[in-house]
DNA sequence: TACGACGACCTTACGTCGTAAGAATCGCTG
DNA sequence: CAGCGATTCTTACGACGTAAGGTCGTCGTA
C-alpha cells in the first residue's frame, strides 16, 4: 500500500501545458495518428478522462499543439532581426522563412495540423503581419503585400505539400519502372537526374533545393514588381 | 413477407465500382469525415461488411476516390489540347492547371486526400508527365522541369493550400479588431482592401484571382529561366 | 431433377476511439 | 479534525474499422 504502483515517488501535478506539451512529444514520435487521449493520459501517468479537467476535448489538444509549434516558430524567426530597408526586405524574408521551415522539419505533422486548424490564431497571424511588414520596408504596397502572401501561400510558413517525393527518404523510382513508356518525359527526367547525380535517386531528390529553388522563384518575381510599381 | 423493407424492387449488386462513386458522393456532400463504412454501406443499401467483398479496407476506399477524383481531372485536361510548342508552352501549361482546379472545386476534401496517399498513383503520375511533356515542347530542359514540378508544388494541380481564408467563404475580419495594434500591417492591408473593394470583405479576397497571380508569378519566373537558358 | 460448390452478402463480436456522468481523493482552510 | 473546492479516477456509451464465420441464391454437372 505504501509505495505507488507508477514508477514516480511523487506525483507532478496535471496542467494545460504539460498535457500540451506531452502531445507534441507523442505526435513528434509517433505522427499524428499516435496522439490519442488515452496514450497522452498514459504518458502523463493519468487516466484518460483526467485531461478534460485541463482540456476541453481533442480537438483543443490539436488546437493546442498547433499553437506550441507556431510560438516556437515565432520565438525563432523574431530573434533573427533582419535588416529589410529597400531592396533588403528580399534576404530578410527568404531567411525567415527559412528559419520557420527548420522548425516545421522538427514536427513532421504540423504543416497538416497547421493547415487546418491553426489559419486565425493570433500566433500564426503574428507570423504574417511581421513577414507583411518586412515587405512593406521594401517598398510594397499592400496590394503587392496581399499577393504576395497568397502566392507565398504555405510556402510562407516554410512548407509546401510535395507531391512527389512522399517524404520517407526513400524514393520509389523502381515503381515507374512498369509504366514504362506511358511516362516519357518523367522517366526521361529521372533517367537524367540519376546520370548527373546517382546519389539523388535515393533521396529522390532535394527537398531543400527545391523548396528554395521555389521561393527564390516567387521572390524574384515580386522583386521585379516591386521595382516596376515604384 | 413480400415486399423489400427497403425501397427498391430489385437490389442493384454491388461493385467496386459503386462503392467508389458512393464514396465520392457522401464525400463531397458530408466532407471525409462523413465517409464511414457503415455510412457507406447504408448509402447502398447494404451492411458494413458487405463491401469487404469488394474493397479490402478503408484505406482502399481513399485511395480508390483518390483516384476517381485524379481520373475526372485527367479526362477534362486531355480534352484541352493546346498548342504548346516554343512560347506557346505558358498558355497550354496554364489553362491546364486551372481546368484541374475546376475539378477540385467541385470536391473540396479531394486536396487532402490526393496530397497523402495519391502521389505515386497512375494517374497522378500520367497528369504530371503530361505537364512535363508541355514544358518539353516549349524547350525546357529536364533539369529545369524538375525545377518547376517543384516550384508550382500542389499549384500544378490547381490547388495551394491558403493559410488565411478557410474556404467557407465568409470572411471573419470581426476576429481581428481584438488584436488592433498587435496587427499593424495586417490590418493596414484588410482596411486599405476594404476601401478600394467593400465587397471583398465577405469573401475576404478572392481565391480564384490570388491563384492565378501566384501561378503567373511563377511561370513568368519560368518563362524568364528558360528563355536565358536557350 | 438433385446436389454440391462458389460467389455475394449478412450477423455477430472485438478492440479502440472520444467523451458524458458521477464517484473518489487530495490539499487546504477553519 | 471537519468540511469543501480542486483535481483525478471509474464506469459506461455509442461510433468506428474489421476479423470470423454463417446464410443465401445461382449454376454446372451427374
Amino acid at each position: 500500500m505504501a509505495a505507488d504502483a507508477e514508477a514516480g515517488p511523487v506525483r507532478v501535478p496535471l496542467s494545460r501545458d504539460r498535457v500540451l506539451r506531452a502531445a507534441v512529444r507523442l505526435a513528434d514520435e509517433g505522427g499524428i495518428g499516435a496522439l490519442t487521449m488515452r496514450r497522452l493520459a498514459d504518458e502523463l501517468g493519468a487516466e484518460a478522462m483526467s485531461l478534460y479537467y485541463h482540456v476541453a476535448n481533442k480537438d483543443e489538444v490539436l488546437d493546442g499543439i498547433a499553437d506550441v509549434v507556431a510560438r516556437e516558430i515565432n520565438e525563432v524567426v523574431d530573434a533573427l532581426d533582419l535588416p529589410s530597408a529597400g531592396a533588403q526586405w528580399k534576404s530578410a524574408v527568404r531567411r525567415r522563412i527559412l528559419a520557420a521551415r527548420e522548425v516545421l522539419l522538427r514536427h513532421p505533422w504540423a504543416p497538416a495540423v497547421l493547415e487546418t486548424r491553426a489559419a486565425m490564431s493570433p500566433e500564426i497571424l503574428r507570423y504574417h503581419d511581421r513577414l507583411l511588414g518586412l515587405m512593406r520596408d521594401g517598398g510594397f504596397s499592400y496590394d503587392l503585400g496581399h499577393h504576395a502572401l497568397h502566392a507565398l501561400g504555405s510556402r510562407a510558413l516554410g512548407f509546401s505539400q510535395e507531391l512527389f517525393d512522399p517524404g520517407d527518404g526513400s524514393g520509389p523510382p523502381e515503381e515507374l519502372a512498369g509504366y514504362a513508356d506511358r511516362l516519357p518525359h518523367l522517366l526521361g527526367m529521372l533517367s537524367e537526374i540519376a546520370h548527373d547525380d546517382p546519389d539523388s535517386t535515393l533521396g529522390w531528390c532535394d527537398d531543400q533545393a527545391e523548396f528554395e529553388f521555389g521561393l527564390d522563384l516567387i521572390l524574384d518575381g515580386l522583386d521585379r514588381l516591386r521595382e516596376r510599381s515604384s
